[in-house]
DNA sequence: AGGCGCAATGCAAGCGCTTTCATTCCAAGT
DNA sequence: ACTTGGAATGAAAGCGCTTGCATTGCGCCT
């Protein structure tokens, strides 16, 4: 059984020293033309790859990153990583990617996990954690770029867009559109900065029209279609329902969509609704859902770019601001006349066969 | 500025040698519980946590292990990739990710690189790839994987399904609608075993019936709605049209849903069409579409068994079959009278506006 | 001709950890 | 009391690579 090859066995057969076979990989240009090439053959015919924990060892750096995201199953965040992973691949950086499954606790974990594999940097999606885990990457002088959120204030680097911002100007377009009973349907708030800002933003928007976002109006679900379903079809119980339901993301979206159906109500006729994102399946409904598309391959992109100069000197990075775009698709109507404009009451006529589709 | 911290640090703390500190961390039992306690306080004091590149050249180990797949833009790896991740961080392994965009020579290079890494061991999709691959895979002696792909006699440990038999089913559940002019759109087949292997499983059940499918009644698009789309109105504006397209995965179902409606037919009235992963699209189009639900979290933890078996021992591992099952929804409906059964000539009746939805 | 500077290369010291082997210590057996 | 075996620990040898410094060889300047 021959041995894993290591640098020495190439030294010999090329009749250099290990240093010279080193620099021939780490820095070509430092070796003479006939010398480097001798060494090439040399690694070419034992088939030679650098021991990875030789040269973490010695160099001290990994050409890895890490990011931490809440999941997979979410396919903004895939997309997100999806270029970001090509661009680091091109740079020669491989991606690590851990999940924490939307814990604050377990992203903790995993931002841990990741620092102790000797990861160079890290991405990590979002701004709210805890000081702790900030204090502990400025003990380890870990370089690390913030997705997803963007903040004219954040105290850290950042590529991302002003949710705050976009979910107003999606309530903006809403009362545009006449409606003036307005409920939202936002993803979990807790530890979630996004979840929060978009809240606030339309909260912000409506506000300006001296309208409220409360509960019964404001239900948080979580990142599942029937969750949406669920929520929708509570708000929509009522008497005094909302004419537009906002959904803090297009699963969301997606499952008040279906909800409405279940409970009767044509989209967009008996009730509006949007979403936030742009993920396929708002094309894909029917009427199309109306959100806000988030370049997220671009997001991905710069991530990576900041990460890259963040990763070799003491360079600093600026912030990205990533513009969002209002999508407006068929779920998202005039407001119905019949609809009681700020009254308690309602009749509750509904226009459509309440066994209507699903 | 003080150093990282090393086990040299720890050991001095505690008053204990290096091998003492390497042993609290790999082998509790075999220190003293006084020792053991001293020098996890040393430990806990300095916040060490061990270097990455220095266990792994020791130890030969990374506790770490790769996967390839196509993209993660795709729900379907997305979450089997999620369910293999979380089970092998409970068993303090880490996940590497990188993508091949369905690409056999990247997926060649993402593998070279992943090995580079220093992972113990690859999950890799399916198993159409060249023999250079796999012997370069032994000669490295990495223990390996194969998922989303299960014959009985393949050579290597795969948990996976039957595409072929799974495609087959389809095939027979669109017939037993009395459909008999069926088309399919498939998924790209080149480098694709999945793929080729549910074009072989439709032509088998088509064949059984003294059927074809040959073009131009298949067709093959690469993973987008947009392409789907495209090829069920190529399909559909033909004379002699198909009365049930059988598409081999859902991306390309929701494509031919879209497609369809685009040239004004009906689903299921005048076209039944059928899908494959049962993503969550799936069920949210409408009508639902009809589609192979494939457990793709359990395929994933299974797969995470299976490493982890590999990994340790020279112990062998069997292969896993996971079962799939045909979900039937709206979108797969009685093939149409008006539809001629075998002859050339359509009369081209369509029974909706042709300027319908989208 | 002698000296200088630079480019190319080699030497060798680690990087932080694991692990084998040796040592020490103690309790139990004779 | 003396041996013996086992458990706990330490000493030290690498694991494969990078890199600062030393060495060599060469062309060029004075």
């Amino acid at each position: 059984m021959p041995h894993r090859p290591s640098l020495e066995d190439v030294a010999r057969i090329a009749g250099v020293s290990t240093a010279t076979v080193s620099r021939v990989l780490n820095a070509p240009a430092r070796v003479r033309p006939e010398t480097r090439e001798r060494v090439e053959r040399a690694v070419e015919r034992l088939g030679y790859t650098p021991h990875f924990g030789g040269r973490a060892l010695a160099s001290n750096r990994t050409d890895t990153v890490g990011a931490v995201i809440p999941t997979m199953e979410n396919a903004i965040f895939a997309r997100g990583l999806q270029a970001l992973q090509e661009d680091l691949a091109d740079a020669g950086v491989t991606l690590l990617v851990a999940t924490s499954n939307y814990d604050k606790a377990q992203e903790a974990r995993q931002i841990q996990t990741l620092l102790a594999r000797g990861v160079d940097g890290l991405v990590l999606v979002g701004e709210a954690r805890d000081d702790a885990v900030y204090a502990y990457l400025a003990g380890r002088a870990a370089p690390f770029v913030l997705v997803w959120t963007w903040r004219a204030d954040c105290s850290w680097p950042c590529v991302g867009f002003d949710n705050f911002a976009a979910a107003r100007d999606v309530a903006e377009r809403v009362l545009g559109f006449g409606h003036r009973r307005i409920a939202m349907i936002a993803g979990v708030t807790r530890d979630n900065d996004r979840a929060r800002s978009r809240v606030q933003g339309v909260r912000a928007a409506l506000a300006d029209r001296g309208l409220a976002l409360e509960a019964p109006f404001l239900i948080e679900a979580d990142y599942r279609i029937e969750a949406g379903s669920a929520a929708a079809q509570r708000l929509l119980a009522d008497t005094g329902r909302p004419t537009a339901i906002i959904c803090g993301n297009d699963v969301l979206g997606a499952g008040a969509m279906v909800g409405a159906r279940a409970a009767g109500y044509r989209v967009p006729q008996d009730v509006s609704i949007t979403g936030f994102d742009d993920i396929d399946i708002a094309q894909l409904l029917d009427p199309a859902l109306s959100t806000v598309h988030v370049p997220h391959r671009r997001m991905g992109r710069m991530a990576a770019k900041l990460l890259l100069a963040l990763r070799d000197p003491q360079g600093t990075v600026t912030s990205v601001c990533i513009e969002t775009e209002f999508i407006e698709r068929g779920s998202l109507g005039v407001s119905p006349p019949s609809a009681p404009e700020g009254g308690l009451g309602d009749d509750g006529s509904r226009q459509s066969d309440p066994h209507g589709p699903l």
